[in-house]
DNA sequence: CAGAAAGTTCATGAATTGTTCATTTTTTAT
DNA sequence: ATAAAAAATGAACAATTCATGAACTTTCTG
């Protein structure tokens, strides 16, 4: 997920692109019309943010440069005016949602969502735990180069692990959260697929290791060699 | 989503119980505090709502024995007092928040969903006696830089040994609370465990010694040499 | 419908933990 | 001091708990 930040505002700008960092998102920054276009056309963005007031081109006619060149990317605009008309031009020449000055981030990252979800495309969320990454969509576990695919319930026995990497889980706790509470899975379904992930973490070549508490349950670990 | 109330005001409880049931959350009450602990232990919750004053144990018991048994469900303490040492003791024996009544259900609920996102920040509980500490949730027992790992038998018999310090435990109680109250176990099975247990202590270089009082029980005690 | 992927079950073996018993040691009463 | 009772302990044995490969079933997908 690659982001675009077109925002003269160096403040402003920065934070933004910090947030975004903390999402995972890749940033880039602009910091006048000219370059946010340029940028634009030179790489291609899942989304870009885009400040109306800007020196140089100012925001619609940066949207309006891109259309021309056939460049779809969807565009959240920001404004610091609360005005209608603004928010009307800026649909109408291309932009895609649109916020007004101040915001909570939080907002801007849902919008940031919502849009780029509306192109179909899949927001690359992950869950970490030392050197592996456990890719929310597709499942897919990912450790340096290596990746392989796990299964849903092996994909949900690990981000269970991972989101409670300091405690230890039960069988119990996994049979009702992976099963469902009232499944009359045994324990042995669980071990199974513990024994299945262990296979794939050493197939990955990670030094993160599934460690066994006899009588209560599983933790993950991250072994320092 | 699943929550107990442990809440002896049947009109607050039930009232409680409804809120949540129309945020589609799944909800078990206990009226008194053995029954909460009992419910809590048989059952896999995401959070619990837990009055202090109850009939039975009081909501401090509750949590304590919770914590005891490798419990480590998010707990919101309710009080009608508003009293900062009710919640310093109340955080301190391992509850995850506190609400002074009266309040409005939607606070409430705003804690419920931040304590239920709140995951995997667990409560690395530890019972001591001297220069050992007992995890609770490993059965690792430590002193100083060494470490051990304990049965199931050895853990249980050294955490009644350590929450009962002041006292002499009987062979008896021992067998009733680890086997269970209708077991046929021996003396000389505890017996062995208390030597399994002094074996360690010495492994581990401890200053702790278990005092035998002769037709009583034992006791543990710390030798300052 | 065929083939693949995911999920389940079973059997076996390994490792840990629990139990028992015989023997030794310690304590207490005489 | 000695015998009897109680406790401690080592060692053999039993039971439980886990790990794992393999066979089998179900579910998905094209």
């Amino acid at each position: 997920m690659k982001i675009l930040i077109v925002e003269d505002e160096v403040r402003l700008a920065e934070a933004l692109g910090q947030i975004m960092e903390e999402q995972k998102y890749q940033v880039d920054i602009a910091y006048n019309g000219n370059d946010g276009a340029a940028y634009a056309m030179m790489d291609d963005y899942d989304v870009i943010v885009l400040d109306v007031m800007l020196p140089g081109k100012d925001g619609f006619q940066v949207v309006r440069e891109l259309r021309l060149n056939r460049i779809q990317t969807p565009v959240i605009m920001l404004t610091a005016r609360d005005d209608v008309q603004d928010k009307i031009t800026g649909l109408d020449k291309g932009a895609d949602d649109y916020m007004t000055k101040p915001f909570v981030p939080e907002e801007l990252l849902a919008r940031i969502r919502a849009l780029s979800r509306r192109q179909g495309e899949v927001i690359v969320e992950e869950v970490c735990f030392s050197d592996l990454a456990l890719n929310i969509s597709t499942s897919d576990l990912t450790c340096g180069s290596k990746s392989i695919h796990l299964g849903f319930k092996e994909f949900e026995i690990l981000k269970i692990l991972i989101s409670n990497s300091k405690a230890i889980v039960s069988k119990e706790q996994l049979i009702s959260k992976v099963w469902g509470s009232d499944s009359d899975a045994e324990d042995n379904n669980v071990e199974a697929y513990i024994s299945f992930l262990r296979k794939k973490f050493s197939f990955l070549g990670s030094k993160v290791t599934i460690g066994t508490i006899r009588k209560v349950g599983y933790r993950l670990e991250a072994n320092n060699d």
